[in-house]
DNA sequence: TTAGAAACGTA
DNA sequence: CGTACGTTTCTAAA
């Protein structure tokens, strides 16, 4: 095994496994609070770690490529030419990479004119003549030629980098059937298409190894090439060039001039004090803890050596969750006496739910745990008392619990901070998903779990209520301390009071009538399968319409239509596509294709609403609070905010959903035009207030402007261009965008917008501005100062970068809207209790909300509603509400 | 069996 | 080459 006497050099090619973490890592979940990606650093650094920690090296050094250019590239133009462009969210993990590694004391190296692999040949060769033992780190296959009795290489498998194959001799031998040394031999042969070095074609690994044991070596191989038949025998005939090329490539230089000693890369005492700042700024908390175990451990060795330590600050390692006691209901109001005296901010609390009910309850101070098992309400007066009061608490995803308190007969007030919203409001991007996710984010600890793939988890393994509710108390403050004011403010009047409001119109519903459905499910059946009849007629053969791939075969290659634009698997066949294909190759079966596609669509939506009323009749959503970054809710399971409403037959679904028992009909209550109200106030543009104020029809209004006309003059073709135009500014839409849509020449779009942002120039800045100010500050800011980091703003690579771009100047403004809905939501809600109505409100899809009006309660209902909608946010220009009533969703719009 | 792409519905 | 979502179906890889 390993010689104690040797010292071990430990080389790492720093390129090819900072990139293997990349891949491992999701970028999402590896990023800093100002938005630097660290999923690479954070990798690399944690099998660093690891190999130091288990290999022990006495030293160390870690290579780059220096450039793509090299001594291969100038010998062979195309070597590595198939690469794409190094994704730019990697690019700049590297010098930060290198100057953590230099804060760790680790050396790194790079060469002109050499790839790192070479770096490692140099260094394994010198290593060897040296008396050292050698370990490779290195994720190119290349280097397993480097492997001999005194130099092992450790190479990432395919799930990623935290764990390494260790290869020696004998592993390559049982591996690829031969010595280290005839890798590349085998290589040449069979090519490495990620390096763009074709091989002989038809010869793999297989074939390479006969030859080698038939011939020895690629030269024994090549001449005797004649000797060998089929079709192989041509190909290597034919290709022998390359073989010979790519053996001159592959074989790494083992006296690259690197003018160091190996006694430098001697690995020195950690010094905690220069590593802490540049992984803080990294935020490598859990790295960090692992960091000083381990030079803690050297230091430990040193002063057996003599020395005494220096002092480093002794970390507590990661405190476990108290042991739950089990409380009766009678024991709890005195425990949550002192429990609230030591907790005044709030006490965690957590709530077990088995299929919907509760099934159990933990609280948590920070120094102790209670479960409470749990019968009913009857039986817990205590427990139902404390829910029910306003006294803090601290949850994390609350929504869910609530639901099941209420459906279990329990009331429940005083929550304060759900965590879960609280890290979403911190970093919009979903980038924690989970407690989990929290506890590792902010307290570096590690949320205990069972495996999941376990069907029966492992007994006290699992974290149940009472840990969930301790680790929500402690991640709580950590998240709020990070929490900038504004953000914290919009947690506590808009999040937070509007879990309980969803909660509710989740467990409500909305009565859908199974019937109509089951007719219209029907009649768009019989239709598709009539079209796609006729359809089958007019290419002569049955094709499955919903295949993408079956369809470009009929398009592109039976009817010979011109191609469309490319998607990454092929030609789009989408509704776009196909309508222009009919004006300029007009073929029957296009319309019918594209009927039968609308007829399917909608079944597919009828079914899936069918399929989800539950057994109240009632369709009940789930509304999801961390759904979109800019703010907005997501709705799902099934999804109510996608209901069709444009076209004639989807609006049949609409009139599906109806007054349950006990209501007399729906209302509904949109805001009009709300994103460009919010324009307008953002941007202060005098043209665009006096067109709202103005209380006119507001593209006539505009229209009137940018074509310079009378409003009575506007033209349906120019509102609707005008219209197009003001829908698009708030997406970013550009001349070519907008010339696509209104099917008009891109000169045109130009000369639409150029007249349009000559009238509303404020517009047109304003938008400037906020991606400008984003670029500076890394976010741009809603009206009420929700967040939403941008760190592509400053991406090299221009398709990132612009699409960052038009998500900022987006984002102020949907997000914007879904700050004034939401406060309204919660206003509606408390107005309808304070009134005591009965009606409620059921939905919300983005700017309108749904009610279900009680007999008598219209007036009353539409006055609450009006009022709290149109005065949740005081705007420069009015917020205009859309009110109607009907039997169904569909009568009730307007 | 699973993950990704394509397609399409809404605001 | 217009933002924000969720769902379904097909397809290729595992």
């Amino acid at each position: 095994m390993t010689d104690p006497v040797k010292p071990t050099l430990l080389v790492v090619d720093g390129h090819s496994l900072a990139f293997r973490a990349f891949y491992a890592l999701p970028v999402d979940s590896f990023s800093t609070r100002d938005g630097q990606h660290t999923n690479a650093i954070h990798g690399f650094l944690s099998m660093l770690l690891l190999l130091l920690q288990n290999e022990r090296p006495t030293h160390l050094a870690v290579a780059f490529d220096k450039s793509r250019q090299s001594f291969r590239t100038r010998e062979y133009a195309e070597y590595k030419g198939n690469r794409s462009e190094t994704p730019p969210e990697f690019k700049g993990q590297v010098p930060l990479l290198q100057e953590a590694l230099h804060a760790m004391g680790v050396r790194t190296l790079e060469k002109d004119d050499f790839e790192a692999d070479d770096i490692l040949a140099t260094l394994a060769t010198r290593g060897t003549a040296e008396g050292y033992r050698v370990l490779l780190v290195s994720g190119d296959r290349d280097t397993i030629q480097l492997v001999d009795d005194d130099v092992t290489l450790l190479y990432p498998n395919t799930q990623g980098v935290s764990q390494l194959k260790r290869y020696d001799t004998a592993a390559v031998i049982e591996r690829y059937g031969i010595r280290p040394e005839q890798y590349p031999d085998v290589a040449a042969l069979v090519g490495e298409t990620s390096d763009n070095l074709p091989g002989i074609p038809k010869v793999g690994e297989k074939t390479a190894v006969k030859w080698l044991g038939l011939y020895g070596d690629l030269d024994g191989i090549l001449a005797h090439a004649d000797e060998i038949k089929g079709v192989v025998g041509q190909n290597l005939r034919d290709g022998r060039e390359n073989a010979v090329r790519n053996r001159k490539l592959n074989r790494l230089v083992r006296d690259v001039d690197l003018d160091v000693e190996l006694a430098e890369f001697e690995a020195k005492p950690i010094d905690l004090d220069a590593v802490r700042p540049i992984f803080e700024r990294l935020e490598f908390r859990t790295l960090m803890d692992r960091l000083t175990k381990l030079a803690l451990g050297d230091a430990g060795q040193a002063a057996s050596g003599g020395a005494a330590p220096s002092a480093p600050v002794e970390r507590e390692p990661a405190p476990a969750a108290p042991t739950p006691q089990p409380l009766r209901d009678d024991e709890l109001a005195a425990w949550l006496e002192t429990a609230t005296a030591a907790e005044p901010a709030g006490l965690g609390l957590s709530i077990d739910v088995i299929a919907g009910e509760v099934a159990g309850v933990g609280i948590a101070t920070a120094t102790e745990t209670v479960r409470l098992e749990w019968q009913s309400a009857a039986d817990s007066p205590a427990l139902a008392a404390w829910l029910a009061s306003d006294a803090p608490k601290i949850m994390t995803d609350a929504k869910l619990q609530l639901e099941a308190l209420a459906r279990s007969g329990l009331a429940f007030d005083g929550l304060v901070v759900d965590t879960l919203l609280a890290g979403w409001l911190m970093r919009p991007n979903l980038q924690e998903k989970s407690l989990a996710d929290l506890v590792d984010r902010y307290l570096g600890e590690t949320l205990p779990q069972s495996d999941p793939a376990l069907l029966v988890p492992e007994e006290g393994s699992d974290a149940g209520a009472p840990e969930y509710a301790w680790y929500s108390l402690r991640v709580a403050p950590e998240v709020l301390r990070v929490l900038p004011e504004r953000t914290r403010q919009l947690l506590a009047d808009v999040e937070m009071p509007l879990v309980p409001v969803l909660a509710a119109m989740e467990l409500r519903g909305v009565a859908v009538d199974h019937d109509r459905l089951a007719a219209l499910s029907a009649e768009l059946g019989d239709r598709a399968a009539g079209l796609a009849v006729l359809a089958y007629a007019e290419i002569g053969r049955e094709v499955n319409l919903g295949s993408p791939k079956q369809l470009q075969e009929v398009l592109f290659d039976q009817l010979g239509m011109p191609k469309t634009r490319a998607t990454k698997t092929g030609y789009t066949t989408d509704a776009s596509a196909l309508a222009d294909l009919q004006e300029s190759n007009p073929h029957p079966f296009l319309g019918y294709l594209l009927e039968h596609r609308d007829a399917t669509k909608l079944r597919q939506i009828v079914d899936s609403l069918d399929k989800a009323i539950a057994a109240d009749g009632r369709i009940h959503t789930t509304y999801g609070q961390i759904g979109a970054a800019t703010g907005r809710m997501s709705s799902n399971d099934p999804n109510l905010q996608n209901i069709p409403v444009r076209a004639e037959d989807g609006r049949r679904i609409r009139e599906a959903f109806r007054n349950g028992e006990g209501y007399v009909e729906l209302m509904t209550a949109d805001y009009s035009q709300i994103e460009m109200r919010i324009m307008a106030h953002l941007s202060g543009d005098p043209g665009l207030i006096e067109a709202f104020n103005a209380g006119e029809d507001l593209h006539r209004f505009v229209g009137a402007r940018v074509f310079s006309v009378d409003p009575a003059d506007v033209t349906p073709l120019m509102r609707t261009k005008v219209k197009a135009m003001s829908y698009g500014l708030a997406y970013g839409l550009s001349a070519f965008g907008l010339s696509k849509q209104l099917r008009i020449d891109r000169a045109e779009a130009t000369q639409l917008m150029k007249e349009y942002f000559a009238r509303f120039g404020a517009v047109r800045d304003y938008l400037r501005g906020v991606v400008e100010q984003a670029r500076i500050d890394g976010y741009t800011e809603t009206i009420f100062g929700r967040r939403r980091p941008f760190p592509d703003l400053n991406s090299p690579n221009r398709v990132l970068r612009e699409n960052a771009e038009r998500q900022a100047l987006n984002s102020p403004i949907q997000g914007s809207a879904a700050d004034i809905i939401k406060l309204a939501m919660i206003g509606v809600e408390r107005s309808i209790a304070e009134a005591g109505l009965r009606s409620r409100m059921l939905l919300q899809v983005h700017d309108e909300l749904v009610f279900e009006v009680a007999d008598g309660e219209a007036d009353a209902l539409e006055t609450i509603v009006r009022d709290r909608m149109s005065s949740a946010a005081d705007l420069l220009v009015p917020l205009d509400v859309q009110v109607g009533r009907g039997a169904s969703w569909d009568d009730a719009a307007h």
